[in-house]
DNA sequence: ACCTCCACTAGAGTATCACTCTAGAGTGTT
DNA sequence: AACACTCTAGAGTGATACTCTAGTGGAGGT
């Protein structure tokens, strides 16, 4: 459990980056912080890129855990999308730094591998969110859509509404509007012949 | 309409940028793109950063403005945020590039002028939606909501489904899923007392 | 005890790139 | 002509991501 060079150099890195930007951070500022000799840093990551690309792909996968762990596979259709919004909207408000990474970065230009790696990360979270799914839509208590669509509808919103607080435009809690937002999804997934179910 | 060196280089600005992401862009392949000198660049734009964000805000008008285009005043509830929806699905599969930009690009590190102009440019776009909805709101057609959460509603779960495709990584059109999409947002913002009015 | 490996550390050196500076060309105004 | 102003030019500079070479220390074998 003693903290490794490698540990500390992501740790840093979470905190430069959150604090001066992917570009505006230098490695400088995070060997420091982390008491790193360049050679260090360029042992453990070829790059500033990988380095942030590991970061991003540790915190996605502590996300996805989070938001599989809340999904009873008991639950009832509103309730369990009520608990995946939940899940969502309490994890980045507890982990304010790390979402702001996954969530604010840009994607856009990094590695093929590490694409690959989001992916798959991606797949598995699908895979556990279908598990809880698939019986629903089979009982005609969710509509039928693929996937994608509906894990689209869960989170969307959310996320675009989390930005102006992660971004630091609003300062209200985003869990301010989690009843509404829980409502919208309700009635947009779960079959109006059970509406209401369990409040 | 003679294109001036300025617009030259927001133009290549905006290949370089698509091509090789923000930080993989270099000033001087800009330059080049445009056939303009150093001293052209920096005397239009102080900085990389400064020209994209002049390019991003040139390209959020013309967004906004196809998506208010889109809704016309009369439209009833449900016929609207179909409008809204595949206006948005539109302008994001006929503006690859510009999508990109708008919504792959890290807005986390920008300047504080160019926040405001963002946060003035939204309000504009929420005032013109809000103009078509808040009358559907007071004939109780529509679910009474904060701006904010109807239009994370209408543009979230789009942008989390366009996310696949703008980065390469689904080849589908978007706008295969267009009628699904439509029939959740409606479910989850239209008062069930008149639903399906419109088809 | 001694050797051998190898993961890791160290920091000087280099190449690239955003940005600055000074000079001047083109154009319009008086 | 003289001046003002916008724009062009490109050499120069400082910062910084990354490379290179030379270690150090500790574990395992003999």
């Amino acid at each position: 459990m003693t903290t490794t060079a490698r540990d500390d150099l992501l740790a840093a890195g979470l905190t430069v980056f959150d604090r001066d930007g992917f570009e505006g951070a230098t490695v400088a500022a995070i060997r420091n912080l982390a008491r790193a000799s360049n050679g260090s840093f360029f042992h453990f990551f070829g790059s500033k890129k990988e380095l942030a690309g590991t970061l991003f792909l540790e915190i996605l996968q502590r996300y996805h855990a989070s938001v599989v762990s809340a999904l009873d596979p008991g639950a009832g259709a509103s309730e369990g999308i009520a608990r995946l919004i939940r899940a969502h909207l309490d994890w980045v408000v507890n982990n304010r730094r790390e979402a702001r990474f996954l969530f604010e970065i840009s994607r856009a230009e990094w590695s093929e591998e590490l694409r690959d790696a989001q992916r798959g990360e991606n797949s598995r979270l699908a895979e556990g969110v279908e598990r809880w799914r698939s019986p629903l839509i089979a009982r005609g208590e969710l509509f039928p859509m693929s996937a994608t669509v509906f894990f689209s509808q869960i989170v969307g919103p959310a996320q675009v509404f989390c930005r102006a607080w992660l971004s630091g435009r609003d300062r209200s809690d985003p869990r301010a509007q989690a009843d509404t937002l829980i409502a919208c999804a309700i009635r947009a997934l779960v079959t109006s012949d059970r509406n209401g179910e369990k409040k």
